[in-house]
DNA sequence: TTAAGTGTATTATATCACTTAATACACTTA
DNA sequence: TAAGTGTATTAAGTGATATAATACACTTAA
């Protein structure tokens, strides 16, 4: 419903999903895509959570997750910053990418559609816009 | 874990989802496929919950999202069919194959892939057998 | 008419994931 | 020392999911 934005971060909270599953989400987007540098300060556990208007332990394990994956490391009693290791952010994104990816041709493979099918289908909505999914 | 095979359907059920939406899901795609045909009877709420061993109520909430979908029609006292209809069948695939296509994109744009790196993974992937998904 | 097999509805119960709340502790910096 | 970090714990509430037990209306075939 509501945009945000909290620091460099900008997040579209709702109840369709699990809040601490947006915010991992949506932290990790703005890592993968740049929109926060590599080893940036986050926002504070306590902070992220105010402005959410959300429970502390809710950021908390949203954070918890993007440490074990390599995004963001986190040092005691200074904070969570992201990881400033170029190749962490590219592996993890490769790896997220190919599980979506995959899980994407078993829905399609489910309903009995061919590659071909969903490149016209592709075609026609997005390359309109000369074959990017960016911009 | 286990396979089962239940008249022309086959199901794999587990605890990974919720099971009605397990039993949805497969039930839609052997329609989809064509592996159960169209006007076919479907197993009856009792037998397909005995076989799974799920309790009816379970494969009741399938079979009425299925109904909702225009994928079966009941017929009170004589069971559950599939619809006589391809076009609505074809009219479902291809309204769930639009859903399914552009959440996908949502999430490789929120990663900054592009179509082009998209097609770059599913050519070295699935390509080994002349473009198609199926077979 | 009867019995068996359909879908359907209701009520109760249990479990689990998610979320909030309140509090406390260890560590770092100014 | 004080303020700001991440972390841990305990308690509680809510909603989705699933089971269980019953009952009802309808259709078909014996």
């Amino acid at each position: 419903m509501e945009d945000q934005q909290v620091g460099p971060l900008r997040f579209h909270i709702d109840f369709s999903q699990p809040l601490y599953e947006q915010i991992l989400d949506q932290v990790r987007s703005a890592i993968a895509k740049g929109e926060i540098g590599l080893g940036d300060k986050m926002p504070s556990v306590r902070e992220l959570a105010q402005e959410l208007r959300v429970n502390p332990n809710t950021v908390m394990r949203a954070y918890q997750e993007l440490e074990r994956d390599g995004l963001t490391e986190k040092r005691r009693g200074q904070g969570t910053f992201v990881t400033s290791s170029p190749e962490h952010v590219r592996s993890f994104r490769t790896a997220l990418a190919a599980k979506y990816i995959d899980s994407f041709m078993d829905q399609m493979e489910s309903l009995g559609l061919t590659w071909n099918d969903i490149q016209s289908y592709i075609e026609q909505k997005y390359d309109a816009e000369e074959g990017g999914t960016t911009r």
